[in-house]
DNA sequence: AATTATTTTTAGATTTGTCTAAAATTAATT
DNA sequence: AATTAATTTTAGACAAATCTAAAAATAATT
């Protein structure tokens, strides 16, 4: 079976947003995919028919097996052409996204395959995310150090550089402890201090030395 | 203006086919598209209000400068594809033309410059077919020797490799001559003897010598 | 618990590209 | 030149994906 390009797209933004969510709403979708909540329900009606999603009137969504093999292989595609846009073609890492959006639809399987081989199968894109194989596995999520975060990416603290009380005292005092959700609003080249933003909290700006203690894993 | 990927693909149908003749007609598009007069009609009209083509009721169709551009354009992008995808993906020359067909379609005009330049800037696809370079111009078409034309691809005859009166001799008493349309049927891997065929004629076969005496352009 | 607010679904319309069948035009043939 | 044949266009319908506006269901609040 095969599925249109906009198929593929609700079947993908599912996915990612099945990662933090359990069930995924209508209007969650909506918002994602820069559509309407009436267009959103019909093309669940559709998906589920195709036995890529489970789906209740008013419950939300969930990707079935068939779904979820359908999202990595989009997802793969995905991460492998924007590893090749800056590692092949010299593309900056902030440009790739929208490049990759086009690409991840191309259909030949053994495009992938040969791309990946060429690549040397890499494990993770320009942006840390893990890169599916070709069976679906991915490698469990990269620990990045905060000050290499990609701006407005969300990311969950996941370890700290040293166990000083100095640190921890300061980590407390900022409300700052593993498993922290944050992201990073602004990066100030003058001292390499960033401002970052937590759930339910204002913005404020930690200094270098303090984002380099900081490890986070991108949720 | 952005145009959709079904636009683009009656663009290319129509600068292909107004190679051979001059003005293309309504069915020639519609055999060569896979589909009937009557949706090439309600196409040609868009296209007509788009400003790509010349178009009168009843008079067949021509591309406008901004027609050719855009042809132009997309078999810039299918031919470095077809290129990438053999000389660096390792593909055979022979199972990449579906894969080129989706990958034209890809919009980043970055993306074509930087695989044209990580290519190296070729002027020759796979199949012996210039690549027009950013500016839609195009190497003069390359002669071949008949040995090399790929089956099925119509060419015409170009040039001879010898003068000498045994070959002529040859050449007149099987109607072969400079401006012969012809393509290849059939190889046989045997004596590397190959049948081809002649407008209004019954295929025939020539020998390796014969062929490997011929040059031929693909028209 | 009853009311209000929010979310989600339905119903009907729109756009793009396609189709069939019938009408109009052009080309070919007697 | 008149008739037949082939090509091309029009008219109306359909499927995919979307939208707006109204109805239905769920969640939040008093």
């Amino acid at each position: 079976m095969s599925f249109s390009i906009t198929e593929e797209n609700y079947i993908k933004a599912i996915f990612h947003l099945q990662q933090e969510d359990g069930n995924v709403s209508t209007n969650e979708l909506a918002a994602e995919l820069h559509t309407k909540a009436a267009s959103v329900t019909d093309m669940l009606k559709k998906l589920k028919a195709k036995k890529l999603l489970s789906y209740e009137k008013y419950k939300g969504v969930r990707l079935s097996a068939d779904g979820k093999k359908l999202a990595l292989g989009i997802v793969r595609k995905h991460r492998l052409w924007e590893y090749f846009l800056v590692d092949t073609l010299q593309f900056g890492w902030d440009e790739v996204h929208e490049v990759a959006e086009e690409l991840e639809h191309i259909t030949s399987k053994k495009l992938v395959e040969k791309l990946d081989a060429f690549l040397g199968h890499p494990k993770f894109d320009p942006h840390g995310d893990p890169i599916p194989d070709s069976h679906g596995k991915m490698a469990a999520q990269q620990h990045i150090n905060l000050i290499d975060l990609p701006i407005n990416k969300m990311a969950e603290v996941s370890g700290v550089g040293s166990q000083s009380t100095e640190l921890l005292e300061l980590l407390k005092h900022k409300h700052i402890g593993i498993g922290t959700k944050l992201e990073i609003k602004k990066k100030f080249s003058f001292d390499n201090s960033i401002e970052i933003k937590i759930k339910n909290q204002n913005a404020f700006t930690i200094s270098q030395q303090l984002a380099q203690a900081l490890f986070v894993k991108i949720v």
